[in-house]
DNA sequence: CCCCTTTTGTTGGCGCGTCCAACATTGGCG
DNA sequence: CGCCAATGTTGGACGCGCCAACAAAAGGGG
């Protein structure tokens, strides 16, 4: 049996980037059932949370890039999952609303994202499950910093708390 | 300021895949410096710490396909960090090993992705790092079993779907 | 001894997720 | 009006994980 390296397995890059394969992987699976991948359900989910939204907006809020969200909404629109509209408003956007076809394949992807839950923290207890989401939600908020690194908008200059640590 | 769907944020899956994001995203800066990427320190450190492998020994150590291997062990070749030599016992199988070159250039890889952690893990006090490297250390160590983690096929569990511990 | 299975290295390819560059159109604002 | 910002879109890149196929070699039974 062989044994992985002490400088990966002491590294929390290493433990946070392989156990989120895992989660990926079960993801995978469960959204694959459907046809389905991992954008089409953060668009939904953003569809279904925030309503009718323009493109950019859906990108900024499911973190994706505008060209993603293009491909993505295509192909649930080729689904019937989103319909695209031009917005008379504004005649640069499309709105996007979500169909009922698409909220009844944002549930059955929602069962079975929850059920992914359950097989990868498995081996956890109620309360470290918590603790896990509660430490990894503080490191995802303060990785999102507005001032980041993207192509996405976002008007802003550098000097924030941390340039480099 | 556009939010995100908590049915995103609620969800360990996306808070793990999520910050593994930003995790390869600084380790990608570090590696990028000197050209390098994931695949080169996970060679270079099992080869440290194992001595001579065979490549498919790297693969299992490092959790890479063997083909994958292949291909980094090339580009390690290529800059000198490695060389491969075939095994006289085993025809089939090369010899790899580590030259003094790859040897420094491991050193200055680890180097860099210390420095990572501290950014990535930045927010938590050194308490609440162990917590979440025991965390994902355990959760890790569940989906590596042999056997497939949690749906079926596993020798004897009590319980299928419910909470546990 | 031969046959069958397994292991190994290697090639080539696929899918997903992230990201970037470029472009035309449109809106906002001085 | 003229400039800049935002939007949608196209096309491409890269990293990582994964699989199928193959030839060469090793191993294990009959």
């Amino acid at each position: 049996m062989e044994e992985t390296p002490a400088h990966l397995t002491a590294k929390p890059s290493w433990l946070l980037t392989q156990v989120a394969v895992h989660a990926h992987r079960l993801a995978s699976e469960g959204f694959g059932g459907v046809g389905a991948r991992g954008y089409h359900y953060r668009i939904l989910a953003a569809l279904d949370e925030f309503g009718v939204s323009s493109q950019a907006e859906l990108g900024r809020r499911s973190n994706m890039d505008r060209s993603d969200v293009v491909a993505a909404i295509n192909e649930l629109a080729e689904q019937g999952c989103v319909e695209r509209t031009p917005d008379p408003d504004d005649r640069r956007r499309n709105r996007v609303h979500l169909t009922p076809a698409g909220r009844r394949h944002l549930r059955r992807l929602d069962r079975a994202l929850d059920a992914v839950q359950d097989d990868l923290l498995e081996p956890l207890s109620a309360e470290d499950r918590q603790t896990l989401t509660g430490l990894l939600t503080r490191l995802l908020a303060h990785h999102q910093r507005p001032w980041g690194p993207s192509s996405n908008s976002r008007p802003f200059s550098p000097s924030g708390t941390t340039p480099n640590s």
